[in-house]
DNA sequence: GGAGTTCTGTACCGATCACTCCAGAAAGAC
DNA sequence: GTCTTTCTGGAGTGATCGGTACAGAACTCC
């Protein structure tokens, strides 16, 4: 009937991904997005509109992956949950310290965008609080399990959390050294045992 | 001698770090700052060099306000550390979640430019440093006076502090509602409180 | 082998970017 | 007043921005 893609849209909005985290909305020119996927611009405003449409959905799968990826490494018996808590909390203190320094694509982007563009804004709250809901669930466990008191709303408990998390990726980009940001993971769970 | 200037730099520097916590340093174009400042391409280039130069200016501007801001505000008597601790965390909450949503123009600087600027990086990690060692100072008055447990290092405590502040920053420009900021803030003070 | 349709790369668009240049204005020195 | 010097504002710079137009390529259907 016509000529087929030559290309994988999984594959582009990766590879735009990619770019985007790399150096945020508005320092990501067409001119690289087409370097960076290898479609010209025709290819490009084809499938996915203009600039801001493939941002969004760029950023929709880095939130879809994050949310995935936090409840498959939160989720299990309530035995393990505030190990499992932990060994998160570690993770987002190394990755903030990697020497990239791209910090959390999802971050970056609340802070460049969200004050500006609610659909972005939309996401980014949908997202943080998906995850505060992953935390609560896996608080709530290790309530259950007697780690931590039983007398704390679980998700006021997420919620302090959570925004530690977010803390520690903003002191991450600043260049905070990484042995200071395992030192805040761990208080952070710490306070969670603590009441 | 010669034509004298007919501008005070410090109002011109205050009038751009304001337009550039409005939008921030990509998205605000040169144009933006000659109608903000007033000054003509010409005064504005051969006062300060770049965009770049007025930016570092406009961003050392901030950070000392900011620096001398909270030591205004957590230093006294041991007896209200704890509660200027409390009024401080409060009082991000709510600037966090004000409506303009601009947040706070070092955690945007810090976000947008820090992995990819020395300079800007460098102010960043030293502001927030400074940051770290008020709270710390008024974290030790309040362990003093015994509203905390003596038993922890307060700069640990003030560094768990100051990243959920960090956090609330974010969270607030992703449009979390106030009350719920609030809510953190309470509990990061009330972790100082349990050890 | 057309016909029909969609995809692909590129040339091109006006707008805007950061920045430079320069003629004239405004002051003190004499 | 005149000279010297610096400041001022706006016109003009090439480069780059996001986005469009379009000719030809690649495919299926008949």
């Amino acid at each position: 009937m016509a000529r087929p893609r030559e290309f994988d849209e999984t594959v582009v909005v990766a590879a735009a991904r990619e770019r985007f985290h790399e150096t945020g909305y508005a320092a990501t020119s067409l001119d690289d997005l087409t370097k960076a996927t290898g479609l010209g611009k025709g290819s490009l405003y084809g499938a996915f509109g203009d600039k801001r449409h493939l941002f969004q959905r760029a950023l929709d799968d880095y939130c879809a992956a994050a949310t995935e990826a936090i409840a498959q490494a939160l989720r299990g018996p309530d035995d393990g949950a505030l190990a499992r808590l932990q060994a998160y909390a570690t993770g987002v203190a190394n990755d903030s310290s990697a020497r990239d320094r791209r910090g959390c694509l999802l971050a970056n982007t609340t802070v460049e965008l969200a004050g500006r563009d609610a659909e972005a804004a939309a996401v980014a709250l949908s997202t943080y609080e998906a995850l505060e809901a992953e935390i609560a669930a896996c608080v709530a466990q290790a309530q259950r399990h007697g780690d931590v008191p039983g007398q704390s709303d679980p998700h006021d408990l997420a919620a302090v959390f959570t925004a530690t998390m977010r803390g520690v990726e903003v002191l991450g980009k600043a260049g905070t050294a990484r042995r200071k940001l395992r030192t805040i993971a761990d208080a952070a769970v710490h306070a969670l045992t603590v009441g």
